[in-house]
Order: structure tokens, then sequence, then C-alpha cells
DNA sequence: CTTGATCCTCCAGTCACTGGAGAATGTACG
DNA sequence: CGTACATTCTCCAGTGACTGGAGGATCAAG
């Protein structure tokens, strides 16, 4: 699809129209083409992007290091040095955060099948995710 | 270990002293106990919820997510029926951050291994990010 | 051609920190 | 015991990443 508003662009993406504008600010979006009465443009590469960020985001990943990754994919022809490590502390980043939201997502569970025998009882949400074990790679 | 100082604190869980006082004013932490001269002192039961805290955060909840996280462990007699949906509605999106990261880290890995051939070549990391299938309980 | 929706820019506000100023207190060494 | 350096205190201003309102232009339907 070709030419779609920003307000089309943000039903497309879940992304609010003020915040699609922010991210072209700040340069994450590439600085839409306009109308002839000045409006912006967006196709479904846009909608992709967009689509990335937003989740990135969600999961907690800084706009740098989205800027990072969007790099990685906007320049393939660049060297292989530095997007190789670049690419593997962003990996070591991801694994982290998956295994904290797996111990996270047991407890949880465990505390759901307690609570279907009438209440909350003994939770232990925090000794789990504070478990010093799950961090892989932070120098805390 | 009891009658840490805020600093103690902030270099067992790798969160900022001014953060810590941050939590304790919007009531994430309670109010720390002080010495004659002011200063606060924690024990072994807020390193844990610290790091907890820290961990949520950096895996993208939000502080009201977190707030109720904490509700559900801090008050172990409370009705089960409103913590079962709030603990439900987590564990939707706790899944679906684990999908999204390990859809976000195959992508980054395939990358690598084209990587070791030479270059990056082509990359669709955006593409599979936004696949809208990832998208399990979001309304967009 | 009017009416309502959508867009524009600019700018102020919010959330979650982050850090500096200035003053008080603690700790360590000669 | 004093003095020097570290740590803490409160208060307040700044940052990153949005979020939303004001005021005005433009578009699409009837």
């Amino acid at each position: 699809m070709k030419n779609l508003s920003i307000g089309a662009l943000a039903t497309r993406t879940g992304v609010k129209i003020p915040t699609i504008r922010y991210y072209e600010s700040i340069g994450l979006l590439p600085e839409a083409p306009r109308t002839d009465s000045n409006r912006r443009l967006y196709d479904d590469a846009m909608v992709k992007r967009l689509r990335f960020i937003r989740h990135a985001r969600d999961l907690g990943f800084e706009v740098e290091a989205i800027r990072q990754l969007l790099t990685l994919t906007d320049d393939p022809g660049q060297s292989c040095h530095e997007a190789d490590a670049l690419a593997q502390a962003h990996l070591a980043d991801i694994e982290s955060k998956i295994v904290r939201l797996q111990a996270l997502q047991e407890e949880v569970r465990e505390m759901v099948a307690q609570c279907g025998q009438g209440q909350v009882r003994t939770c232990h949400v925090i000794e789990v995710l504070a478990d010093h074990a799950h961090c892989l790679h932070e120098t805390h």
C-alpha cells in the first residue's frame, strides 16, 4: 500500500500520531515526503519499520539501541566487524530478557495456581526475579 | 544483612541512589526507617524488592504494573477474584513479550550468521518483528 | 459551500528517572 | 582530637520518550 496518511499509519501500527512525528523529529523515521498541502505520506515499508520500533520499545529497548538495530538493517553493505559486535551485545541483552521473563512467567503461573485453591498465599515472584543468577551480562 | 546504607543498597542492586529515593517518593518502596542522623536504613528484603523492580522495569513493565505485582505479593490474604484477573492479564503480557523477544533473537542470530560470510546482506529483522501475528492480545 | 474530520506546527505537560547545589554527618588518618 | 574526604540529606532543575492541547489550514461528504 502506498500513500498512507499519518492517521492511517497510526491505526495500522498502534503508534499515536504525535509519537510518529516525534520519531521523525529524532530521526528514527526518515522525513516523510509531503503532499502539495504539506501532509506526510507513508508506505508499507514505513508500516513495518514503525511496528518494529513499537515492539522493540515495548520490550524495553531504548531508542539508541533501536537506532543501532535499524542502522544494521538500513546499511546492508557495512563492515561486518562493528555490526557483529553490536549484534552480539544485543543478543546477550535479548537472551537475558527472555530468561528473566520466563522466570517471571513461571512465578506468576504458580501464584495463579495457588489462587485456584482459595487465596493468594505464599508468593515469591520477588525472590525469583531478584535472583542475581538471572543477570547474565550485567555488572551489578 | 541488616542496616544497609542507601549507597550499599545501590551497589547491591545496580539502582542509582536518586532512583531509590524516587521509588520511595512514589511508594514503590516503603519509607525507609532512619538513623538518628536521618539516614535511610535497608535490609535484605529491600535488596530483593528493589532487584525485582529493576528487572521488571528493564523488561518494559511500567511502574503501575509493577505496583500491582508488588501488591499481589505484599497482600497474601487478598481476594482471589481481583488478584487472578490481574495476574492473568500480566501473564498474557509476559507471554507476548517472550514470543516477540524470541522472534527478535532468531532474526539477529540469522543476521550474525550471514555476517560470518563476509557482509551483512539481507536483513529482515524488521519484517519479523513487525509481523502482526506476534501481537497476541493487543488491539492494534 | 458549509460542516466535520484530519492534518499542520508549536509548545507545554507527564512519567521515570538523573544529576547538581548546598548543608549535615560519618570515617579514617596523623 | 582535629581535619579532610566520603556519604548522605533535601530541594530542585534537566533529560528522554512521549502525550496532548491551541490555533490554524486543508480535505471529503453532502
